[in-house]
Formats: structure tokens, sequence, C-alpha cells
RNA sequence: GCCCGGGUGGCGAAAUUGGCAGACGCACGGGACUUAAAAUCCCGAGUCCCUAACGGGACGUGCGGGUUCGAUUCCCGCCCCGGGCACCA
């Protein structure tokens, strides 16, 4: 702290470091004072920030999320209501180890001092957190829930084990999620692509809500779009239906048949090929007796996984290989021949697709290419064009509404109608039937790292897969492990964790040496905030009900590049413990809010463009509430902000003139008669009284609605400078003092406007207004809005829509009366002079246009 | 290719229902204070044109159309920037 003071620049008016120590040093005594009650009367609101991973600094991301939400919880404390506003650490993670590894220093040494330094900014910034409540993921008092959580999943067949590719980061050494993956590379590494390997792991059951995830975006109305588009896309559900092709020919075991997925069988009739991927089983029989198809198919496979590391799958050129067999389409009875072909992916839909180049582009592609045939079955239906007509070559794709041909039986039928027709007919004769895929994937949550929650199972020789008895949890992360990256569970290295008894039969037993994916860790830590330090339970589900209540937090705010990831595991997280019964919300999040990147000089934020901004810096030149002003004035919340040192410059001015106005006008509570009527006030007092109304409205406005909280920090701008301007009012010899109760309203409801915003001069400026309860006990302000409303306005007027004059009149003038003035107007009359008035158009309170011809 | 955002002065931005475009701030220019500078305070300012000046005029919200008395705002067609998804059958 004091160093940090002491480099700080003094404004010669307003001295902030040392306010700002005063404050801080009060604070820390009251550590209650931001606590929420878990029973109360009052109505709950939740407010939360999304936790941050301790990296050892805070940048300014954080500070202007945190801005947003310390803002917004000040003000719901100010109007009453019973706020949640906790802060926790998202501690286990990869960082860690690395940091260990370069420095020599256990990750939990490590990760420890950098929350301290954290949590010390944090407390620094002045956020009003509740620290009772705070959530360490990497303690065994929370991950121990982790493992919790995992066994009942285990339970209810919703965690599993099983053996496929999985995306391996050769930097981070261990296997990332799908949701990890970003353009073919690696999260973290976003240069490095990811390698496939086949490795037996442990997934969650995310798929079983596929479609409940889905659904329930409908209802998150407070998300933002943009969200919940995402969300969508990733789920990804495609409805269509499985049709059995039977293949011809010694292939596989009598009556094999090739099952494929179609989105479109209402096209089945125009299939004039079957295509499948090189990895698909069928395949396997068949070049297991002809070795010069096996390197052609090696071929295509090497094409794919390259095209995949390369992460631009649709780039590469189609290849495939026609394997000499033939598989009858069940609609029609024509053989098709069988292709393998490197644009036919394994892990979607079956792994094998009716090819039909008239209706799809890459089928097109290929037919050409291979010169297969081509086959219209649906024609484009006028639809009002009317010139639509079929071509040759023939249009590669019709949509839903054309019309079905050359289809046996279904011709005639529109292509919606044919869909279910179709689907239908190949249900009733066994050999089809309707389906619905999903892009989404089972969550895999095995990590070959140390730095994670140990995954409660065990491994008996006799037993198999043993969970560890509920009561023998937590199984404790050991210290002292080497955790370099050579790849491999670095726990396997330790004995005394790695081999254990199994609780079933008593023999020996080994360890689960991988750990759990850290996104776990943050799915269900702000139901931890409600019931921290219980230790019989993850949380009380009573308690947990009272703040999340029916739709789950009020309000959570934090960056837009969780909107898959932790979002979506969230979400699942939630349902999995609706199900069990747990919790009685379906989503954790009601309303969500993604603020907009910090950026400078138009690029992110990096150590290697060297345009990083230090909120330690920035505290020590111009003070906390200056930093946090400034991140909220700069741009609205939801965009990006260019972040420029002149501007928080002026936020600091802006600052020691607030300060300066109320060192230079004291009026202190207790030294006046309170009280005062109208009639005390002269007409510039009543302007001021007006102005004070209309910034409650504006402010109030902003937090209710848009959140556009640059435009209340303007606000209070625009009264600061009203408030200047009317010095003599103020002053106590000035030329025309107004009421001294008067007065003191008015700053009072100045420090309360900018309470949430800028706490540490708030609290200074309360306090010598002589207010002593609590700045944040105190009401927020009620808006008047008698008081707020003109008694005069300007109104423009206008000749055939040009601004030609403006008029002034009482605020509820009338149409009359402001025509009457506008046309005494000088430059009103030389723009209709010699013309005739054929229309006015006049809005109340807004402006008049007269149409003249 | 598809789906979301966004495009307004030198810069960050404002304009909540179609009604004075550019609030507020930054940077800039001028002035006051100072031996001087910094800090602070006051004043100016969208662009272009006319005027010695006071003033006045035209244009102006990515581009082109449209609706309207009136469009940053609504409609149609484009361009550019950012983000997401993508051989997903």
């Amino acid at each position: 702290m004091s160093a940090e003071h002491k480099t700080m620049v003094r404004d010669e008016r307003y001295d902030a470091p040392s306010v700002e120590s005063k404050w801080f040093d009060r604070w820390q005594q009251e550590p209650a004072l931001y606590a929420a009650e878990s029973t109360s009367t009052k109505p709950k609101y939740y407010v939360l920030e999304m936790l941050p991973y301790p990296s050892g600094a805070l940048h300014m991301g954080h500070v202007r999320n945190y801005a947003i939400g310390d803002a917004l919880a000040r003000y719901m404390w100010m109007n009453g209501y019973n706020v949640l506003h906790p802060m926790g650490w998202d501690s286990f993670g990869l960082p860690a180890e690395n940091a260990a590894i370069k420095n020599n220093t256990p990750p939990r040494q490590w990760t420890l001092a950098n929350i301290a330094n954290m949590k010390a900014q944090m407390k620094r910034l002045g956020f009003a957190y509740d620290w009772s409540r705070e959530v360490t993921t990497c303690l065994p008092d929370y991950y121990r829930w982790n493992q919790w959580f995992f066994l009942k999943m285990y339970e209810r067949g919703l965690a599993y084990r099983k053996k496929s590719l999985v995306n391996w980061c050769p930097k981070c050494c261990t296997v990332l999620a799908n949701e990890q993956v970003v353009g073919g590379n690696c999260w973290r590494h976003e240069d490095t692509p990811v390698e496939q390997r086949e490795l037996e792991q442990w997934f969650l059951r995310i798929t079983n809500y596929a479609d409940e995830l889905l659904r329930d975006l409908e209802k998150l109305e407070g998300w933002p779009e943009k969200v919940r588009t995402m969300q969508r896309n990733w789920i990804g559900r495609s409805q269509g239906a499985l049709v059995d092709f039977e293949l011809g020919g010694s292939i596989g075991p009598a009556g094999s048949k090739i099952t494929v997925f179609t989105t479109r069988i209402d096209t089945i009739y125009g299939a004039t090929s079957i295509q499948l991927a090189p990895q698909h089983p069928i395949v396997a029989d068949m070049i297991a007796k002809n070795s010069d198809l096996r390197a052609k198919i090696d071929q295509l496979i090497a094409e794919q996984r390259k095209a995949k590391e390369v992460g631009d799958i649709g780039a590469i050129e189609k290849h495939g290989v026609f394997t000499g067999r033939y598989a009858k389409n069940p609609f029609n009875q024509e053989p098709l021949p069988i292709w393998v072909a490197n644009y036919i992916l394994m892990d979607y839909g079956t792994g094998a697709i009716m090819s039909v180049p008239a209706h799809d582009d890459r089928d097109y592609d290929f037919a050409k290419k291979y010169k297969l045939p081509i086959r219209v079955v649906v024609l484009p239906t006028a639809t009002g064009d009317g010139d639509e007509t079929v071509m040759d070559p023939p249009l590669p794709f019709v949509t839903e509404d054309g019309l079905v041909v050359n289809s046996g039986q279904f011709s005639g039928l529109t292509s919606q109608q044919a869909l279910k027709a179709m689907a239908e007919f190949a249900g009733q004769n066994g050999f089809g039937k309707p389906t619905v895929t999903f892009r989404l994937k089972d969550w895999g949550v095995s990590r070959q790292r140390y730095w994670g929650t140990p995954i409660p199972i065990l491994y008996c020789e006799k037993d198999g897969i043993v969970p560890v008895p509920e009561k023998d949890l937590p199984v404790i992360l050991p210290d002292n492990v080497d955790v370099t990256l050579t790849g491999g569970s670095p726990l396997a290295s330790v004995p005394e964790f790695m081999n254990a008894t199994c609780p079933k039969c008593g023999g020996p037993a080994r360890r689960e040496t991988d750990t759990m994916d850290t996104f776990v860790d943050s799915s269900w830590y702000f139901y931890r905030y409600t019931d921290a330090k219980n230790d019989l339970a993850p949380f009380d589900s009573a308690t947990a009900a009272y703040w999340f209540g029916d739709r789950g937090i009020d309000q959570y705010i934090g960056g837009v590049e969780h909107a898959i990831l932790h979002l979506i595991y969230s979400r699942f997280w939630t349902k999995v413990m609706r199900d069990m019964g747990i919790v009685k919300n379906d989503e954790p999040v009601e309303r969500l809010f993604t603020q907009g990147m910090v950026i400078k000089d138009g690029a992110k934020m990096s150590k290697n463009l060297g345009n990083v901004v230090s909120p330690d810096d920035m505290i020590a030149r111009f003070g906390a509430d200056a930093a946090r002003l400034y991140s909220l004035f700069a741009a609205p919340p939801d965009r990006d902000l260019d972040w420029q040192d002149t501007g928080i410059e002026g936020i600091r001015r802006f600052l020691g003139r607030v300060h300066t106005f109320f060192r230079d006008n004291p009026i202190v509570a207790g030294t006046y008669t309170p009280g005062y009527g109208p009639d005390d006030l002269t007409p510039k007092a009543r302007a001021i009284l007006r102005k004070v109304h209309q910034t409650i409205r504006r402010i109030t406005q902003d937090f209710k609605g848009r959140w556009h909280f640059n435009t209340s920090v303007a606000a209070l701008m625009e009264l600061l400078n009203e408030l200047n301007a009317q010095s003599e009012i103020f002053s106590l010899n000035g030329s025309a003092p107004a009421p001294r109760a008067f007065v003191a309203d008015v700053q009072r409801t100045f420090v309360l406007l900018l309470a949430p915003f800028a706490p540490y001069l708030a609290h200074e400026l309360w306090e010598s207004l002589g207010e002593k309860e609590n700045l944040l006990k105190a009401r927020w302000p009620k808006f008047d809005a008698a008081l707020a409303k003109e008694e005069e306005v300007e109104i423009p007027v206008q000749v055939n829509g040009k601004l030609r004059g403006r008029v002034l009149v009482p605020a509820d003038a009338d149409e009359s009366l402001v025509k009457e003035r506008a046309l005494a107007d000088e430059k009103v009359k030389a723009a209709i002079a010699g013309k005739q008035i054929v229309k006015v158009i006049f809005v109340p309170g807004k402006l008049l246009n007269l149409v003249v011809r």
C-alpha cells in the first residue's frame, strides 16, 4: 500500500492518495460492511462477476468487469436489497505447473501467493465483496465437492469411461475437451494444432441434456442474443433420418448394411453413390483383403488429419476411392457404388452418407470430379419470382420448398411433405427411422496434469472400476510432486498416491491419476458462495434456493470468451443438480452481461506488443476511483474500450473538481435549519433542482436499462458544471445564496449519485457533509418528475424539414402559440416569404415544421 | 458460405418512441494566473463556402436507392471492420 502511495502524483486540489488510503484502512476494519444475510426480509439480489484465474496480477479487463459489478451491487444496496456480491479464485490449472517448472516453486505456493496479491489489489480498488464467502477451488474444502459430484454422476450413469480419439495438446501435454479446441488449435496455445490420440478417458454425459440445453435457451431472455446463438450453433441440433442400405456381395456378415444419416431423405431417389468416412468399420473389413485399397484409404485419413490440424477443413480438395462394392437403395432397389471420401467425418452422424449430387454442393463437386451421375429429384416451385428453371448442370441445391419429382410414389409431394412421408415409409418397412443428431459431444474431463481435482476412482484387478467411497473424500492432491511436462499424469509417479486398497475386496488397487478439467470447478462455484463453509454438503439446498430463486443468479457479468465453455458446462451442471434434487432452478443465470474487451492502440493488450496497462500503475498515478470511473466512462460496457492515459487524466480532473466544489461550499449537517419550501427558491435555484432531478432520472434509468454508465458519468459531469456555473447560490458569502438546507440537499444527492462509481471520494464527501451513517445504507435518491420538468423550452422551427429558427415558449405551449411566435421570427419569415403554408406539423415540446409550397 | 455485432468530428463517444446530429470527455487553439513552467480556471471549435466584421449559406451519421412534412433511427440493395460457426451430410 504505502509504496504505491508514495509514487502517486500529488494533485494540489484533491489528494486522492491519502483519502483513498484513509478509507482503505477503515474498510479493512469493517469486513462485515458488505456481508450478505442469508435470511432477510429484504428482497434478495445476487450479482456476480466471473471469478478470475489467479495469474498473479489483475489486468484492466478485470478492473472493468468488477467496476461494472461493483457499481451495480452498490446501487442495489442503496435501493434496499439484500445483496450477495462474492468473489473467489478459479485456482486450479496449467499455468501453476508451468510456473512451477520455470521458478521451481510448488504450484500450491505460487497460486496462493498470487491470490494474496490479487486480493490485495481488489481491496485497494475498493470492490465491495463479501470476503467471508471467498471460494478457492484448489483447496480440499472445495474440490472434495467436485469429487462428490463426480461420484453422484457416476452413480447416475452420467460419468463414464471410454476409449476414443481425443484432442491432445502437445504443449499442455494433456487432453482437451472439444470446447477447448479453437479453430483446430489449443485454446491456450493458439498457434499449436491439436493432435488426435486414442486414449481411455472419463466423460460426462452432457449430450443427455442436449435437447434441454437447446430448448431452454429460449427462456434466457436476459442473455445476449449473441451468446444464445453461439450455444445454439455449438449444440448443433440436426433433424433427419437414418436409412439402411443393404450391402451386396460378400462384405461383412450376411445381411450387412450401411446406415446413413441424412437431413434430406426427400432427395433419396437422387442418390447416385454412398460415401463412407475412411474410418468407417465396414471400410476396415474391405481393406483387410485389399492392401492396394488400404494404402489409398490411409492417404485419405492423412489428408483429413492434416486438414483438421491446419484448422481449415473446408479448404482441402475432395478425394475419394471407389471400393468396387455396391449397396442397395431401399426405396428403388438401385445398386449404388460405395466410395470412401476424405470429406466424410466418422464422428458426425453415422460416418456414412448417401450422395445426392443434384441437391448438395459437396456431393455435386464430388460427382463432377469423378463423373458420377447427377439426377434431379426436386424442382424449384414458383414462389412469386416465377422464372426459376431447371438448368444444366442442374441447380446444385433446392431448399425444402421444392417439389419432389422422379421419386416413385412420392413424386408430386413438396419437400416438406416428402421429408415426413419418406421417413415414415422407411420406418414402416424396417429400413430406417426419423432421428436427431447433435454436434455437441460428451464432455471429456480427464486431464493428464497434476494441478487439478483428483478423480475419485480406483482400479482393482478383481473388481475393476471402483468409485472411492463418499466417506473417504476428499482424495487429497499430494504436495511435492514432480510436475515436469513429459506427458502422462504426474500423479502416476507418486506411489503413495497411486497405490491404494480396494474398498470392495480389500486387495491392492491403483488410483486414477488423471485430474479433472478445471471447468468442472467453475461449473457450480456460484452455489458454493451461498454456503461457503459447509463441510457436510456442497451447499445447503434451502440457502441456495433463497439466493437462486426460480431463475438463478440475478445478474452475471463476464467476458464473452466463456460463451460456450463455462456457460454451457454451468447450465449442464445446474440441470444435473436439479435432477439430483438439490436445486430447484432449471438455469443458473437469469441475466448475463458480457462486457467488451479493454484494448490499447487498437489491439488486445499483450506483453508481446508492449501495450499492457497495469492497474497498479493506474492506481498509483490517478487513484482507484479514477481507474474505475474511467473504465466506465470511456465506452459503453458492452463495447470494446480503447484505453487512453489522457482519458483517465481527464477523469482525475473531474474528481478534483468535485472535491473542490465541496471544499469551497462546506455545508455540514446540524449547522443549518432543515427544510425549505418552493417559495424559498430563486429561479436559479429552481433550475439547479431541475437539473438535479434530471440527473437522478438519467442515472437511475441507466441502471435499470441499458447500463450505459458512460452517460451516467457524463450526467454527473454536466451536473457539476451546472453547479459550478451557479456558484453564487452555493457560496456562503455569494451574491444570491440559497437556503442552506437546499444546498445541503443538492450536495447530498450528488454524493449519492457518485457513490456506485467512485466509492472512495463519495465516502469522503459523505463524511464531510457530517453524515454519520454508512453511505451504503443511505437511500438512492428518488426522482421527482414534477421537479425535473422544464418550465420553458426552445422549440426548433423547421420549414420543409429544414431548421430555420428557434422559439422560446412555456413547456406546455400549444400549437397556436408556437406558430405565432415562429411566424414572428425573421429567419422563418424569410424562408416562407412568397409561399403558402400547406401543412403544419407540431410535436408538443419538441418541434414545429411548416410545410410550404 | 451462414449467423450475430459494429461503421457518427482529429480521437473515445451521445442522441431510450422517426423530431435541433455531435451531449460529456480527450486532444487542439486562444486567454487568465505565474519571473517562467506545471497545475488550475475561463473562452472557442463538424466540414466547406461567402463576409473586413457582425452575420449568413451549403453540405454532413460507410455507399446507392426508397418511405416520410421530417431518417443516425424504418425498408430494399451493396461495401468495410470485429466476432462466432462451417466438407455437420
